[in-house]
DNA sequence: TAAATACTGAACCATATGGTTCAGTATAAT
DNA sequence: ATTATACTGAACCATATGGTTCAGTATTTA
C-alpha cells in the first residue's frame, strides 16, 4: 500500500467529512476571502475558522497568501479529481456486481419461461 | 460537542477517510465477506473490523444479514452519487474561477499586443 | 453433550478533532 | 505615538476515533 497516496486521500476525505469545511470550499468557489470574512460567515472565531482553513490547506483544496494584516484564502491547485475518480471506480465495482445480480436474475427468468414451456408440452 | 446534526455527507465522506474502509469498500465489490474474512484480509481483530463495518453501514455503503452465526456483508444501496456531485460542482465552480483568471490574462494579452500595436505606429 | 466457531458488547487506551479563551505580534489607521 | 485590526500560538475542554482485550452468547460441528 502506498502510503502517500492513502494519506492524502485520508486527508481530502478527511477534509471534506465537515459541514464548515464544505462550506468554505463553496465560499472560495464565489470569491476569495479572508480569515475574518470567513470566520464571520460562518458563525465562529478567527482561531476556530483558523484551524479549518489548515486543514483545508493541509489536503490542498485551499491556498493562502498573507499580505500585509490579512490573510487570503483561494481554491488551490488541487481539484479533487482522483477522489471522484476513486468514486467513479467503487461505483463501477457496484454497477458490476449489481449486473452480475441483474445476469442471475435473468438466467432464473429463462429457465422459469423454459419450465414453462416444457409444461406446457 | 454532541453531532446531533450529522448529515449525510458527513457520514460518507468521514467513512472514505479511512484506509481501511476504503479497503472494505473495494473487497466487498469483488465478492461478498463476512466479518471474520475481513478482519483477515485487514489483519485486524474481529471487534476492530466490526467497528469499521459499523460505519460504513451507517452511512449506507455497506448493507449486513447475519444467517446463523456468520454475518454477510454486501455493497450497500448508496452509491455515493450525491458525494459525486458534490464533487463534481466544487470542480465547476475551480473551473469558474479559472476561467475568470482566464479572461483576465486575455484581456491582459490583448492590451499588451494594442499596446505593441501603438509603439510600432 | 462437549468443543469449536462467529460474532457482540463493555471497558479501556491513546490520539485526533472541533471548538474555545487568552495572551501575544505585526500592521494600518488616526 | 496611540489605538484598532488581523492574525497566530499555546493551552484547555469535551467528545470522537481507531484500536485493543476480555467476557460473554448463539450456532455449528464432532
Amino acid at each position: 500500500m502506498v502510503q502517500y497516496n492513502q494519506t492524502r486521500f485520508d486527508a481530502s476525505f478527511a477534509a471534506l467529512s465537515d459541514a464548515t469545511r464544505r462550506g468554505v470550499l463553496v465560499q472560495l468557489g464565489l470569491a476569495d476571502a479572508s480569515i475574518t470574512d470567513l470566520a464571520q460567515k460562518f458563525h465562529m472565531t478567527l482561531t476556530g475558522m483558523k484551524k479549518h482553513v489548515s486543514v483545508l490547506e493541509q489536503a490542498g483544496l485551499v491556498t493562502t497568501e498573507k499580505v500585509g494584516r490579512v490573510r487570503t484564502c483561494k481554491l488551490g491547485q488541487r481539484r479533487l479529481e482522483e477522489e471522484a475518480a476513486w468514486i467513479e471506480n467503487y461505483r463501477q465495482l457496484w454497477s458490476a456486481r449489481f449486473d452480475a445480480l441483474d445476469s442471475v436474475i435473468e438466467e432464473l427468468t429463462q429457465k422459469e419461461k423454459a419450465d414453462g414451456r416444457r409444461k406446457r408440452k
